[in-house]
DNA sequence: GACTGACCATTTTAATCAACTAGTCATTTC
DNA sequence: GAAATGACTAGTTGATTAAAATGGTCAGTC
């Protein structure tokens, strides 16, 4: 075959849902910047939302293949943490596709683009638990519920970097490292 | 005077509001729920906004006094947190008006309403960081910057305790008091 | 037989107008 | 005559419906 109009469609549409979000893109719109009839998507992907799903599929891919590039084996389980969140963040905020979802599904509420990001989101997340549990089982920190855990410092990023500068100053990376150390590695109690 | 008509239509107001949200509660409405005259309304309050921002100071209040009343100055800092937080709780999924206002501020973006949330939020987050500031100058916890560390505080809190079930088995009480111990209080360095 | 775009059923958007509501103020009440 | 009221107005919102757009199909083209 000369071009790989799958390929091309793939490429176009993920350009077109990261620029108009999942609702504004049209399937015609797809097909002309693919330079593909529109009946040709749909001997590839049985519909718009399977199309959308690949691309978040790809989009997923490329985020755990930052993380394991950021992570370094021979680094504190702290140091790595951050370095993973702040690749995740790196992500989130170049990526145009992440943001545009994020922000559709909080203007508009499209289901689509909240199952795409929710799947984004789990992601992450089992990454999180098992490098959490890596970490455990080499007892660089105490033992603790991976998921769970994974969840708590999901959260609190997201808390510190999108929500806190609604109300505040921005944090800066370090700032926000250093609450993660005293959060979450050293903890609050007063040594006995 | 017979009858107090501020405070008739002050509490019609909590009732409606409570009840309808801020959109759909109308002056007329509220000056009938009143017994009184719609104009009535506009000698003692100058627009919708503010009867409704008296509203929330009121809730404030109620809060402010329910956590008080849950603190224990002889109880330890963390106890206190977990009574204080779960208070708060309590509180928002008891009160009509927190969950309304809540839920519009998630299904319509009513500003007015999302002012409210925002006023109720953070007079937690204040009560919280002077908590956390007597419980560090009485060396119960370590240093910390009382701000941000109400912040992390309360946005885990609601992660858990919104958040986590819209994907999880809900946790208890003990769980989430539990998670809070592991976090912030011991944190999960390995003890040297 | 892979590919296409005119076509169809359905959904989304825009325009229109009726109904409603926040806030005012002339009138009434006590 | 001070306090209270509800009819009234200007502006906004909501329902209605017609027009435009869109997802998906399929008969026909290359």
């Amino acid at each position: 075959m000369a071009v790989d109009r799958r390929k091309q469609i793939v490429e176009a549409a993920g350009k077109s849902f990261a620029l108009f979000g999942y609702k504004a893109t049209t399937m015609e719109q797809v097909a002309k910047l693919a330079n593909v009839g529109k009946g040709t998507i749909y001997t590839f992907f049985t519909n718009k939302e399977e199309l959308f799903d690949v691309i978040v599929d790809d989009v997923i891919y490329q985020l755990r293949d930052l993380a394991k590039t950021s992570i370094d084996p021979d680094q504190s389980f702290m140091n790595n943490l951050h370095r993973f969140l702040f690749s995740a963040l790196e992500f989130r905020r170049e990526h145009e596709f992440v943001i545009r979802l994020t922000h559709e599904v909080k203007e508009m509420g499209t289901a689509a683009a909240k199952e795409g990001m929710l799947k984004i989101e789990n992601a992450i997340l089992n990454f999180m638990a098992v490098k959490i549990q890596d970490a455990i089982d080499r007892e660089d920190i105490k033992p603790c519920n991976p998921e769970r855990t994974a969840f708590a410092m999901f959260k609190m990023y997201i808390a510190f970097v999108f929500d806190w500068e609604l109300t505040h100053e921005p944090l800066s990376k370090q700032e926000i490292l250093e609450l993660f150390r005293q959060y979450f590695v050293n903890g609050l109690a007063v040594e006995s």
